[in-house]
DNA sequence: CATATTTTGTTTGTGTACAAATAGACTGTG
DNA sequence: CACAGTCTATTTGTACACAAACAAAATATG
């Protein structure tokens, strides 16, 4: 295998994303150690919808069925959010955010975006755009 | 909250990487199947390395001891690696690629290549720069 | 209307990822 | 030398992430 052909691990982008991602999860846990990256975003969602199917909730925040049913348990464990079957589909599972939840995600929405721009602060406001359009066109 | 101020799921850092991920990691297992990008970042590391402590290859590809430690035992399981306590210094266990495992790097380095050529595939290739640039610039 | 297909949700199993507690081995300093 | 502090590895517990198999309900199609 000739040098310039060497597979480097350091050159990869799943490997820079991926130190990327533990970077901002760190960042995530000191500013909002009471909740996970992944809780907030199904809160936020479900706030922002103001309630939906848990199905309809894991395609919006892009988690699978078994990855949103367990973040699901619990937020409804800490009474984040309500669950009930839908009287006219009894299949769906239809989700809405509880005082408790809305109030919470009023308190760390603020939280949020300050961990998204730490997590950019490295980067100037144009560097921060550009990698942003980039990284829409890579998903 | 102002229009503008509103918390946006989907244009935040965090959001948008993990989705990036997640696409990475479907092209890697739709291209390697037999191995995870992290069994094989860990695999490719020691092959260059030729050996290593578990600690250090822990340290080298951004996995902390619980994580390496299960990485490493399925390699082991499967016969790619070795290991062995050092008799200079006990507390280390001295990891080495087995003839197997160098020859499922080489088997695997150009289709992991490949993987990084499909992930990046939205982007020109003064793009696909910028982007690795602007990511290690906030790991 | 009957049944094939699709949709929604649950369960199980495997694999990262990290925190915290523990144990054993080494190192540095008094 | 003693022992305090550090380093390496293991273990346990919690939380994503996804595949695959399943059941129940709804929809489509003949």
């Amino acid at each position: 295998m000739d040098k310039n052909d060497a597979y480097i691990l350091e050159r990869q982008v799943g490997f820079v994303m991926r130190r990327a991602v533990q970077r901002h999860i760190a960042i995530f846990s000191a500013l909002i150690p009471e909740m996970t990256p992944t809780q907030f975003a199904a809160l936020a969602k479900l706030c922002e919808l103001g309630q939906a199917s848990q199905n309809e909730l894991g395609r919006l925040t892009s988690m699978d069925v078994a990855t949103i049913k367990g973040v699901v348990d619990r937020l409804r464990a800490r009474e984040l959010i309500t669950s009930a079957p839908l009287e006219s589909d009894k299949r769906r599972l239809m989700l809405a955010p509880t005082r408790k939840g809305r109030a919470r995600y009023r308190k760390y929405a603020a939280q949020a975006a300050e961990v998204s721009r730490q997590t950019l602060a490295p980067l100037d406001e144009g560097e921060q755009r550009q990698l942003m359009q980039l990284l829409e066109r890579i998903i």
